[in-house]
DNA sequence: TCGGAATGTGACCTGTCAGTCATATTCATA
DNA sequence: TATGAATATGACTGACAGGTCACATTCCGA
């Protein structure tokens, strides 16, 4: 956490050294980006930087704190009551959230996926690996019940589909992403409409049963 | 390419330092990997390196050459005839093989992955972009086909599913090295085997029709 | 207005990196 | 064995990194 010191700074220097921070860290991982090309472009002092900061680390972790609080916003609605709506109701709504940060917090999300992808660092294991489990807990979980509430096939793999669900909701947002500025919001909704159909009914010919 | 210098040396010591550059790109990205320590441990001179190698990308380039190589083998048989089999027959063989690969070389799998992960690394635009578009047009040929032979419903988002099925694939072999070595190979087909179910029919619970 | 605490500053330290080059060694051929 | 070509060598360069610290400035309560 940033000492007393950073959060006594005027608001604007602040906003200013947070925003050169995350400009920074949406391009390059975690050990290619510079302290000295924030502070240089900030105009702050070296030293004062680490008189609001313990270290690079520290400037790091507080981003990726802002993010994650920011994201937090976005799902507790959801993560409230898990259990109130069906399977695939939960599932696509927590998708659509997904895709609403990323179209909100285009850096964020460049962050996240840079974070999440830096597996050399020694901050990945330190950061995530403990995170990341209860994540797939929660699909774990949602899975379970939907099985006992009969929306899924008893016969699924939960460990795996946990898995496979996770990495869906990235693959959906990576798409969005790769598609760009240039698709509507109701286009995207549908998106995960389709998604979610194929998720539940597959994408075979269905079989005629008489 | 390396220069004839080094294909010229004796394959011990060729090997040795491809191993050891191996062992380097196997756990860091392009730019944190570092031409001092292939050079220390291979005892080599950096002077003789660079007698070997034009720069640090050529060696990059040269392992990745090797990955792309022998992950060729294994796909060429089914690449060299994709439409001779039924959509989710060559699915499955594909991601088959993908895990195959997965199993047998490992570290190429960790190479490939931090390859594909570090989009910041100029090396990512000049290597990536230019060809994973390939993989995927594959994948909408075959989804293409699929449908005109009426194995894949019409009102699907072949773009989309193109996009997911690449996706699927990458995360089935995650998912195998997150297992890591205590899972069996039957246990890995019969893995692939429900993911194609899943593809093809869904999780749902089938809706009963009369 | 004074004095101590808080804050600001940038030259400097140590370390690492990719890449170079003058020089030494080895090798093949005549 | 003599000679030129191929190969080996590691000290060196310049760039950049994160982090430090002695000193300068500002601020604020008494």
């Amino acid at each position: 956490m940033p000492t007393s010191t950073f959060f006594n700074l005027p608001l604007d220097k602040r906003n200013k050294i947070i925003d050169l921070a995350i400009g920074e860290f949406e391009h390059l991982p975690y050990d290619k980006a510079s302290v000295n090309r924030i502070v240089k472009e900030s105009g702050i002092a070296k030293g004062s930087f680490y008189q609001y900061f313990e270290d690079k680390k520290d400037l790091y972790r507080y981003v990726i704190h802002l993010i994650v609080e920011e994201k937090l916003k976005y799902l507790s609605p959801l993560l409230s009551d898990p259990d109130s709506h069906g399977f695939f109701a939960v599932i696509e709504e927590l998708f659509k959230s997904g895709i609403q940060f990323a179209r909100e917090h285009p850096r964020y999300v460049d962050i996240a996926r840079i974070h999440l992808a830096d597996t050399a660092s020694p901050l990945y294991r330190e950061m995530v690996k403990e995170h990341l489990p209860r994540n797939q807990e929660i699909f774990r979980h949602l899975i379970d019940l939907g099985i006992r509430r009969g929306e899924i096939r008893e016969d699924v793999d939960v460990d795996f589909l946990a898995h496979l669900i996770t990495d869906m909701n990235y693959s959906v947002v990576d798409y969005t992403k790769k598609m760009g500025g240039d698709i509507l919001d109701d286009q995207l909704m549908n998106l995960v409409g389709r998604l979610l159909k194929y998720l539940k009914e597959g994408i075979g010919v269905p079989r005629v049963t008489i």
